[in-house]
DNA sequence: CAAGATTGAGTCGTCAATCTTA
DNA sequence: TAAGATTGACGACTCAATCTTG
């Protein structure tokens, strides 16, 4: 039937948004988005600091949108720009002491989210869940 | 194992995520966006007009997204505002021949990607993720 | 010229405040 | 006062054009 067909479709992209939401919510109270959480995640897996440029790559997304992510954590005082010392082109994203300390505690609260939505589901569904949504998604990035 | 579950996360977002990108590449000859399809389709489903709120509360959106979205729609010239005559607060969007026409070209577009999308799955499992999906997110709404 | 980053314009969404009509 | 719609300001994203440096 195509209507189960595409009903699998509109199932995940509002599965998506609905948990996307939600974890939005989650973070609130700690004054950080999804997307600013995951720009101080890339940041400190880095070892504290990344070109703009290789941020972009890791958050998979243009660059002139990091641009502006950063120039919002730097206003948030969780990040600042520091020049390259071996290329004056490249400009530095650095996370600060507030920026560390506001990540952990945004990524606690994330964890507790996440854990709180697939707990509705068992282990095992959890994996046919990750498994068949990468099946759908493969080849098309 | 923690990591299995909220890799279950990031992989519907991911999933999601990717397969909006891919639908809304799709769509992109036709000049329609994913939203401004699916407004057209409301105004059809409903006989071709419906108060501004109404759709909001359709589209599962916010009244002022509604607003800008038939702005747009409105200078694309697939949406025309007319006055209700019940009720003089409220406003009417009103699908054009041309919006008719183009949500047409859309809907045919739209299919044909969710279909290409989908076909990477059997039936059993395009339904096992609608399932799954529906139910990590059921009672965040 | 290439690369790295930024700027400007536009889309899609939110919220809070406002205007008009009931 | 309530309801319907709009506006203004903002977040997060895209693309095309631009500026600076290599």
């Amino acid at each position: 039937m195509e209507e189960g067909l595409s009903n699998a479709f509109a199932s995940l992209l509002q599965a998506a948004h609905t948990a996307e939401a939600f974890l939005e919510g989650r973070l609130q109270p700690c004054g950080l988005s999804v997307a600013k959480l995951a720009a101080l995640q890339q940041l400190m897996e880095a070892g504290g600091s990344l070109p703009l440029g290789q941020l972009a790559e890791r958050l998979e997304c243009v660059k002139s949108n990091v641009t502006q992510l950063v120039d919002r954590l730097e206003t948030d005082g969780f990040v600042t720009r520091a020049p390259d010392p071996n290329d004056r082109r490249t400009r530095l994203a650095v996370i600060t002491p507030a920026g560390r300390m506001r990540f952990e505690e945004g990524r606690k609260l994330r964890l507790d989210a996440e854990s709180e939505l697939v707990s509705a589901l068992s282990a095992d569904e959890a994996r046919q869940l990750a498994a068949l949504a990468e099946k759908l998604a493969t080849g098309r990035r």
